[in-house]
DNA sequence: ATGTATATGTACATTTTTGGACATATATTG
DNA sequence: CAATATATGTCCAAAAATGTACATATACAT
């Protein structure tokens, strides 16, 4: 009998798929909605909502909305439901994390990295962080839904490994999802950070904005696309890359990739902090230019503005090929202040067409450091609660929880 | 009894919504995979595809398909099912047909336009001219299903009006939709000549293919983008703007727009003419210029092929932002040959990292007349089918046909 | 406090959908 | 030609979803 009840339920939960999927893409967050998105009656809704709220996957937020009328409870993912793993790969350290399904970070610490230590190795210092990270939450969160890496370096999403050559010798190619796959029974993410931070951008300030731009300016310069309401990749995950578009000038500098006059040889940190040593000034990195800016030297300035120009003038192109109707602009050069946004918007509103930048807007992305990670997090949650993928979840729910 | 057969079989017509929509958009050609597609059991699937079947909405083609045993019936939607008006305003002449919905012309006409005329009167021609057109088909088609616009000029898709300032002074802002929406009881579209190309070259040429750009080089220069298989409008329907992009050097051109060194002020077909009229060659038009690359002169060679790698550097920002897997150049210009192709391949291999042009095809399009015209069927086509809309769709199609 | 509006739960008869079981159609293979 | 594989139709009992009617919860307005 015990056993029938069991099947019952689990039968139960795998049909309640398409509510879950609603409520955590946040398509529909209260039983009125769910009945209009879904399209099922209300019995039906009233039916399997009460199996995923007895199953502790959702729950009834404290907040509620008012209606004239009975207010309506607001419904939502259970944080506490699982735990993913996140890690930022940067080019010198990893931040790792455990997080539940807000997402909010549970528990988080950081390790040395070094390229020289290869693909193998290194995924398994992370995997050995990653289990001292998950001991801290197995007890409160059971189940660990995903794990997911950012990666300094353009990723093929969709074959889930490095691409081209890039700062990761060694790395280009490796199968990072398959290798993982191996060792964890949930699904495994690999993406490039600055779309991570996009997707941060976008799912966390600016939801309702179907076509926006994210530009990273750090050390390097790249940007992230959601067309859509969507990130955008490409054929093969290099969608955004705009570092290496170059403009012709007769002082062309040469840049990392050994093209002449890329943008990021010249707007980029290292390029800036390399313009200032030539000037004098001591600067090796973006958080050195940045500093110098802090302390108002001229010179600095001048090439934050500059460098900010140099972005305007992709951008506008960016602008007129996307026509987003926002772009966001974060990095460790955003934080220089309002110099390179003036820089960008002077020549975005120069170069581009009345009709694409009307309702344009440009602004600074709020500094945060963790904004990849917890990017990194909604990009599991987004596809684990996609329509296609509920079911699998279920499943996988069902069979990991004690019964 | 009589009536609530007829409201029976109305029922179940609505009921076969979803597996319209799957056959319609291509997503399932057979009963097995409208059965794997729609995750309904074979009993339902058979008992709504006979009732679409039995409506004459779809039906079986004579095409199977091997299977290693009995083949699989290929299914479609029936062409006669219903009929489309579509007309291509150009800058001198409109181009109208009547469509069925595989989409084949079925009749077809042109008028002069005059921008002098107004939108008002010219909108009044053309549902003259389309009621002539529909008189020729509604007797064996009996189901208007949608009037589609093709405008030469940026078209906000989501207001149904075009946009900016443009070649068409006076139908700014005019609201195309809601003054032909008073007049039929379909659905009215209007979309941006450019766009409609791109639809049609994807949806005919290059169905399988998600990430593509296509290029228009006439007397103007413009793009369409399709981004994850669908094609992309951006914020304002600017999206793939490129004629004015611009590029500095010392010599740049006046463009139309008024702004120094465009895109199109350097490679359209107007700007072509004009260095050629300057050498002393007979070119007014895009036609005079493959005319005379067509007589092998050697300037209009030349220029067509330095029109290439004008347009192939704007194409290489495009490599770089959007990393598409095909670039199809269309218009008049690609008829002067491959002079034009190799100017562009040139510079984007050039100019984009090897990660992007790995994979990257770039290619001239067939030279196909009608093609705004196809792609404004399939516009149409492929929004009313659409899973959001197939049941409006099904209830004009049981409202207006005779019982 | 009372009335009204909206939100939400539940029992039950009715309608739909499903899962098999069984039957037939039409290829390919030997 | 027989054997086999896949495609497809249909009957029927079992399971699921729906519509309806009735009941309760909680806010706002008077």
């Amino acid at each position: 009998m015990a056993k029938s009840m069991g099947e019952k339920e689990q039968a139960s939960l795998a049909n309640a798929s398409e509510i879950l999927s609603l409520i955590a893409s946040s398509a529909a967050n209260s039983r009125a909605a769910l009945l209009a998105a879904s399209g099922m009656s209300r019995v039906t809704v009233t039916q399997r909502l009460n199996v995923l709220l007895g199953a502790g996957l959702v729950e009834e937020t404290l907040r509620t909305l008012p209606s004239g009328g009975r207010p309506t409870r607001v419904l939502g993912i259970k944080g506490s439901a699982g735990f993913l793993l996140v890690a930022d790969i940067g080019e010198t350290h990893i931040h790792l994390a455990a997080m539940n399904l807000v997402p909010d970070i549970l528990a988080q610490s950081t390790i040395a990295f070094s390229i020289a230590e290869g693909p193998a190795a290194t995924l398994q210092r992370i995997m050995d962080e990653f289990d001292k990270l998950a001991a801290h939450v197995r007890e409160s969160h059971g189940f660990l839904v995903g794990v997911s890496l950012s990666m300094p370096t353009p990723v093929d999403y969709k074959r889930g490994r490095v691409v081209g050559p890039s700062v990761l010798y060694g790395w280009d190619d490796f199968d990072i999802v398959s290798w993982l796959g191996r060792h964890y029974e949930a699904p495994i993410y690999v993406e490039n950070d600055v779309n991570l931070m996009t997707i941060y951008e976008h799912r966390h300030s600016f939801p309702h904005i179907d076509d926006m731009i994210f530009i990273k300016a750090g050390t390097g310069i790249g940007s992230g696309i959601i067309a859509g309401g969507k990130i955008f990749r490409g054929a093969q995950g290099a969608a955004g890359d705009i570092g290496h578009i170059q403009f012709n000038s007769p002082d062309a500098p040469l840049c990392r990739c050994g093209k002449l006059g890329c943008v990021e040889a010249r707007a980029g940190g290292w390029a800036i902090a390399r313009d200032l040593a030539e000037k004098g000034l001591q600067a090796e990195t973006a958080r050195d230019v940045v500093a110098l800016v802090e302390m108002q030297k001229p010179e600095a300035i001048m090439l934050l503005r500059r460098a900010g120009q140099t972005i305007g003038e992709v951008a506008s192109d960016v602008v007129s090929i996307l026509n987003p109707s926002l772009i966001v602009v974060g990095g460790m050069l955003a934080r220089g202040g309002d110099f390179l946004l003036s820089g960008i918007r002077e020549l975005v509103y120069q170069r581009c067409l009345p009709l694409a930048t009307g309702d344009l807007q440009i602004m600074l992305a709020e500094p945060k450091t963790d904004s990849a990670l917890i990017g990194a997090a909604h990009l599991v949650l987004d596809d684990v609660f996609s329509a296609g993928k509920v079911a699998e979840f279920l499943a996988r729910f069902t069979a990991k929880r004690p019964r």
